[in-house]
RNA sequence: GGCCCGUUGGUCAAGCGGUCAAGACGGCGGCCUCUCACGCCGCAAACGGGAGUUCGAUUCUCCCACGGGUCACCA
């Protein structure tokens, strides 16, 4: 076979050279050890967590080490692939803090080393093609899509390995003249790979996450090029990583079974294979087994969600962190305050297994970020997220900007912060008693209390209140009232004698908590009262006493 | 089915031949407390199974089981 024929009738109009292209793509200039990363997404319109994971990875990898981190995007799919995809996948990423040093922007391309859309390289993966074909590495195959069908059901029926391999290689000595006869009726084709491997042959190779691997040689005649002159995933990568100079491959361990060829590609092509490290793919509980998330049965996949939920990007980044080094957990306890980027990321952390996303951990790391924050700062993020997604609340909001800082303040600061809120999404209810728009009462009292009691210390409180109290002071007051009533004004003294005393001064607490909150829980009533204002207060009590006097029936019926 | 990866409490996980097998989340109980949220204290909870190697295996080797991934002109 005349390879030097087969390479001019298949790309007779690639002229250049791998060299002539290796040119425009000289090394780079950098310090020893420094990792040059990419993220390389396929625009489908869906950014997950997956991206996140492998981003972040590749991020910390390459600024950790004074490298570079680059945006590929890889748009060999034209089916599958979404309009304004790209934008969506830079916003998302911009989002959540991965920063490219080159790469595909909203507005083309930046950087020395694309373009860095696929689909733009088309003639780049050509040359190399021809390369290929030249060394009798590569061959075009003719077959449909019907009869590779066939084959796999052929294939099954004799219990073989699927695949096109072997005998099964249909047009692996295909003569130059059926091919010419072929091209020139106009059959599609595309570019195989001419596999040399064997799978009685094992091969050693050592990844950066999982170790030493023992894998199984390829013997697939995999395609280079599809029909449409477009590469596939793996060719694209072989020659992009290469020319991009690309020193560490960060993917998900799906990529595992692949690599057998990957590494036999670099090999054709002569070139070095970079380093790779493979992720194991997040994992979630379906039911009674765990199994790898999904696009799509599992909306939590999305990062889109975290945001329409409400969690602080912050939130989400820690706790990847969390599940790619699990010494993050105890760095950030003895660094409290530093930023994450002081801490060392280690890839031999990193766990080879997938693990399982879990919500509750996202939720806990989420609150302590929360309670680390200023109120300004809270009040900045809530605005943001409700302005999106909850209209209502953000009017409410913005519209009293002093008074919601007031209220974000309660319990912040200070050793022991409130962790109350671990999504924006909950804020609203935990502040909703203090806007007389949003006010949702429950009145549910104390029920050791008589009707009587309850009414009393509705009535008298005004009283008993005054704005310029110290905390002190103020519940004094409330103290003095619990005695009038007859309930003991310390909660100590009524636990050693509770027959004594009708109640103590929680329960009388309780009353003025359910009246100006609606609800039995609340931040330190002190400060609720102080920002509130007497106004609000008395103008609470009343309402809630005529709410009690309206259903002093169901009252006693309860009783 | 072939190939590959994985397997320490419910979850995330330390461990890298000798430990009473860390810690965190969650759960439960208690303390603190005007409720809640914190905080503090405590409890329950694990090395998938079987052979080896070794004075000694969670740790090394092999087999099995289970879980996961993958076998496209998708990435």
């Amino acid at each position: 076979m005349d390879y030097n024929a087969l390479a001019e009738l298949l790309f007779p109009n690639v002229k250049m050279t791998t060299e002539d292209i290796e040119k425009l793509y000289p090394p780079r200039e950098l310090k020893e050890g420094a990792v040059v990363s990419r993220m390389a997404p396929s625009p489908t319109g869906f950014v997950h967590l997956g991206n996140l994971v492998q981003g972040m990875t590749s991020e910390r990898l390459a600024h950790q080490s004074g490298g570079v981190l680059f945006l590929r995007v890889e748009d060999t799919d034209q089916k599958r692939e979404v309009p304004g995809a790209v934008e969506v996948l830079i916003d998302v990423l911009k989002h959540y803090g991965i920063v490219f040093d080159e790469g595909a922007t909203k507005d083309g391309d930046s950087g020395a080393y694309g373009p860095y859309r696929q689909r733009q390289r088309k003639d780049i993966y050509h040359v190399y093609a021809k390369k290929l074909v030249r060394e009798g590495k590569a061959y075009p195959c003719f077959c449909t899509e019907e009869e590779l069908a066939a084959m796999h059901e052929q294939q099954a029926a004799e219990k073989a390995n699927f695949g096109y391999y072997g005998k099964w290689a249909k047009f692996r000595e295909c003569p130059l003249e059926e091919i010419e006869r072929r091209i020139a009726a106009g059959e599609p084709w595309v570019l195989r790979f001419r596999s040399d491997g064997n799978i009685e042959n094992k091969i050693k190779f050592t990844d950066q996450i999982k170790g030493a691997l023992e894998l199984t040689e390829n013997d697939i005649d995999h395609v280079l090029l599809k029909s449409d002159g477009i590469p596939t995933y793996h060719f694209a990568h072989a020659v992009d990583d290469t020319l991009m100079h690309t020193t560490h491959v960060v993917r998900g361990d799906e990529w595992l079974p692949s690599l057998p060829f990957h590494i036999q590609l670099f090999r054709a092509l002569g070139k070095k294979l970079p380093k790779y490290l493979h992720i194991g793919t997040l994992q979630k509980m379906d039911g009674e087994s765990k199994r790898k998330l999904s696009k799509r049965k599992d909306p939590e996949l999305a990062l889109t969600y975290y945001q329409q939920e409400g969690y602080p990007v912050k939130a989400v980044y820690e706790y990847i962190l969390t599940i790619l080094n699990s010494n993050f957990e105890d760095w950030r306890r003895a660094n409290p305050d530093a930023d994450t980027d002081e801490f060392k990321f280690s890839a031999k952390k990193m766990n080879p297994a997938g693990s399982l996303f879990d919500v509750n951990k996202l939720r806990d790391v989420s609150k302590n970020i929360i309670a680390k924050m200023s109120a300004e700062e809270v009040y900045e993020l809530a605005c943001e997220w409700a302005k999106e997604y909850d209209r209502e609340f953000y009017e409410l909001l913005a519209g009293y900007p002093e008074y919601s800082k007031e209220i974000l303040a309660i319990g912040r600061g200070g050793k022991k912060p409130r962790k109350d809120i671990a999504i924006w999404k909950e804020l609203r209810g935990y502040m909703d008693f203090f806007f007389e728009d949003i006010f949702e009462p429950e009145y549910v009292y104390p029920e050791n209390m008589p009707y009587e009691d309850i009414e009393s210390v509705l009535r008298e409180y005004p009283k008993y209140y005054s704005p310029d109290a110290d905390q002190t002071a103020w519940f004094d007051m409330i103290k003095v009232l619990s005695s009038q009533l007859g309930y003991c004004p310390e909660t100590k003294e009524y636990k050693k004698d509770p027959g004594s005393w009708k109640g103590h001064v929680g329960d009388i607490s309780m009353v003025l908590r359910v009246a100006v909150c609606g609800r039995q829980q609340s931040p330190d009533m002190f400060a609720v009262m102080k920002i509130m204002g007497p106004d609000m207060l008395f103008y609470r009590l009343e309402r809630a006493n005529e709410y009690l006097k309206d259903h002093k029936k169901d009252f006693e019926k309860a009783l």
